[in-house]
DNA sequence: GTGCGTGCAAATTCTTTGCAATGCA
DNA sequence: TGCATTGCAAAGAATTTGCACGCAC
């Protein structure tokens, strides 16, 4: 996630620069991986020592609102966050060592059509994570999948 | 989901097949929509009227880490589950009436090769989740999405 | 009969809300 | 300065756990 950018964002849209939410993004842009709420807080007070929990909730419902942060969804739960590029991507979870990365080269065409033509539904959205294992586990030797399970298949 | 197959499976594994079981499993096979734990508990009280809701919850992890019923992730939350075919599958979620389908044919060989190549990850799971409109409301003049959006885009 | 499974109630989380005080634009 | 935003504490939801009893095998 650039901060730069999301903040540039933020101003444009007339919503206010709290010490609280840029604490909140810097949180976000330096971690490798997602976030949750408890550990945002964590480590945001470490810019804004007098931040609350609740601020974060609230932060963090403006920001994926704003498509500036994403939520992913692990067998872990559902309320990790993740800073996110610009524009339309999709995570992938390190079944290692739980870094995320992002990618936005989803051509979804055929498998949408595919499913349209299984289930007779007109598609108009659609919601994917991979997970597997990122370059540095795969240098490391990791493969099993330890701490992290997508949901599903 | 065939309540068949699931009480199939649950015999073959040495799983005790108990009234509670058998009416939540009755419960998500009649549903058509994803069904929350409140939700399954009203709709199994009809077959089994002394169900807790702590049952409930208990048979859902047992079914959904049997590959038996699916999670599926929403705006309104992820504890939403629906009965899952055999095998691999995802869900498509309708945006108007909250329907649920399945289909299996998710060939997502090249978008997991063009994430591969953008991100370094070895990819080895996908969770996918198609969003849209289904027949039913196609045929109403249903467009909008009123009650669901799936997470994430 | 033997345990696995259950229901209830209580304990834990997790998340949201009300409201006075604060601080960004 | 004005109003969005915050922090705290308390409310509310959602989920889990402990334990005695019941029932599927």
């Amino acid at each position: 996630m650039d901060v730069g950018k999301a903040t540039q964002e933020l101003r444009a849209r007339g919503i206010r620069l709290t010490r609280q939410r840029a604490a909140v993004l810097t949180a976000l842009g330096r971690a490798e991986r997602g976030l949750g709420p408890e550990e945002i807080l964590y480590a945001a007070r470490g810019e804004c020592p007098e931040l609350g929990l609740t601020t974060v909730y609230r932060a963090l419902d403006l920001l994926v609102s704003l498509g500036i942060a994403r939520r992913i969804h692990t067998s872990e739960g559902c309320a990790t966050v993740v800073g996110a590029k610009a524009g339309h991507g999709h995570s992938v979870v390190c079944l290692g060592c739980g870094r995320v990365a992002e990618f936005s080269s989803c051509d979804m065409v055929s498998v949408e059509k595919a499913a349209a033509t299984e289930t007779g539904f007109k598609i108009s959205a659609h919601s994917l994570e991979l997970a597997g294992i990122c370059a540095e586990c795969q240098a490391n030797g990791v493969t099993a999948a330890v701490v992290l399970t997508v949901h599903g298949d």
